[in-house]
DNA sequence: TGCCGAGTTTGACTTTTGTCGAGAGCCATG
DNA sequence: CATGGCTCTCGACAAAAGTCAAACTCGGCA
């Protein structure tokens, strides 16, 4: 196969038809080829972001309850994913709008640190092909050797892949068995190396993980579920990037996150621009927890959790005056 | 008319198409709308930039002779315009080219400034419309009185009006009969405060005029054809936002530049991206003035420009051996 | 009240686009 | 040098999108 003709061919096609605004059948004689091949190039230039095509997401910050989040909770942006009446799939609905805002917010040159979970995989999995140049994607945290199709590695990669950019991942599990081993990971140049570049990202992606049975910590054995309702009794509210965090957002003083290779939550708030996003109505106190920490800038959640997330900001105000 | 719910309907059609990947029908039915009612709406979305199709510019980039031109003459980036056998007319390619290679550089919250002429015209009446949030678009020189389309306001609200962005127009003639009423016109505070306001632009917009009878500064009567004559005997080699440069790229010492009101020229430099567009082949001279000056940082040109660029780069660097 | 007119919406029609299986070209291999 | 697997390409058909004139809606006004 002719790689590089055929993507110049993919390229005219595109620019013909996009930004002459030409038919297929006239980019099809200009090209000498025929129309049904003009139909797949073109295809194949939306699949591989050769062209963009963008949705503003004003629609989902216009909301006033949008700009009323903002204020009572001090982030840059909030988008709020309708969840009314005959909408079929509020969580789709949620992964579709932080897709279209992800790839609002990344520019070139960007450097962008990824956590992992069903929620930044399912985004990944929908968002659309773009061709960002000298992008990279950084893993914010060590694998688990789970065979889920939403590791760390493979939330990383995916990103990587549909923004067309490097991939950096981590060569490194998640969590260790002692105190010690992952002390003196952490201390491999590789490693550390990769941990200090985290601060330098421009934007990251992440969501919150609850603490209960149902984490991915407990189902791929990081965590047994007494273990975890014992963090949780301790103290515990939510994960960000493998890491436990109480209800302030601050790195819950426990044996696992001494066991944890992982992004410091300081490196976290080192960068720019910090998109969560939220699926899941139970996630409620997991998101609180981490906007107390300073943890996000950018927030996508559901209509229901907006408005929780609002009464919320609202009793406490209250009870402050 | 009831604006803001049509607003809202446009973006919801332009986002279950779209972002979802519906088809027309199915969003009527979401929508309780006609098919035909969507197919309006989606259309409208277009037009107002509510969706954004942008293709990579890529293919122009990638050319050798674009590489080559950028080492050779020192600029950030070069895109080239086809001009062989059966492309009807090189100059709308340059403009097409050109309007995407804008729109690319273009981010939420730049200050852009604009200069005036055919060329740039040409470009904000191709290029197609963007939802910029936050964008400003600046003047970067008096106008002129005649009664062309392509006056430097008229460029001005133009783009604006294509990226939904604000237009600071500039209420000043370019020329002045004497230089003391220039000066007198330039120590005003509006003025001052316009002319001030150019080096903090992200990125400029303009492309360079020749020194001859053909000139917009003689059509306009501002210069007449023995005026311009005897100032390209004196040295003049082109006209950047409505100032004549020498061959170095230096304001040409006479008269007529000192009753001028345009952004200087080292502020034009202030400027991060300068984008220069040059549709003529008989610009060649003008181009190199204003590239030896430093007033563009990218550029777009046609392949037969290109060329000459290059082999009169490769002369210099020979001679110089 | 009834009529006007600008702006929308719609159904029916036309044009354009997407898709699929057949076949053509191409290389590596036996 | 024929064979088989492979991708790429094309024609024909089906599906989807674009278009337009007629119908409708809803204020304002006589």
């Amino acid at each position: 196969m002719a790689i590089r003709p055929a993507e110049q061919l993919i390229h005219k096609a595109a620019w013909l038809y996009y930004a002459h605004g030409l038919r297929q059948d006239q980019v099809a004689s200009q090209l000498n080829i025929s129309r049904a091949s003009v139909a797949m190039y073109l295809r194949k230039a939306r699949e591989t972001g050769i062209v963009n095509i963008s949705t503003s997401t004003q629609l989902f910050t216009d909301d006033v309850l949008a700009r009323k989040l903002e204020d009572a909770l001090g982030l840059d942006a909030v988008w709020i994913a309708p969840e009314n009446d005959h909408i079929a799939d509020p969580s789709t609905e949620i992964a579709v709008l932080a897709a279209s805002v992800f790839l609002e917010l990344v520019k070139k040159g960007d450097r962008i640190g990824v956590a992992w979970g069903r929620t930044v995989y399912m985004i990944a999995d929908i968002m659309s092909y773009a061709d960002l140049q000298d992008v990279t994607v950084v893993q914010l945290c060590g694998n688990l050797g789970a065979p889920y199709s939403y590791r760390p590695d493979q939330c990383t990669m995916e990103i990587a892949r549909r923004l067309n950019a490097k991939g950096l991942n981590f060569y490194a599990p998640l969590v260790l068995s002692t105190e010690e081993l992952a002390r003196a990971l952490r201390a491999e140049p590789v490693i550390r190396e990769q941990l200090s570049g985290v601060g330098e990202c421009d934007l990251a992606l992440y969501s919150v993980g609850a603490v209960d049975a149902d984490s991915h910590l407990v189902k791929c054995g990081a965590l047994t579920p007494s273990e975890m309702a014992e963090l949780r009794r301790q103290g515990a509210a939510g994960v960000i990037a493998g890491q436990i965090i109480d209800a302030q957002g601050k790195p819950l003083d426990c044996s696992y996150n001494r066991r944890v290779i992982s992004a410091e939550l300081s490196s976290l708030r080192a960068i720019t621009r910090r998109l969560m996003v939220v699926q899941e109505d139970s996630k409620f106190e997991p998101l609180l927890a981490a906007i107390a920490g300073g943890l996000c800038t950018h927030l996508v959640v559901g209509a229901r959790m907006a408005q929780r997330l609002l009464d919320h900001a609202h009793a406490a105000t209250e009870k402050a005056s």
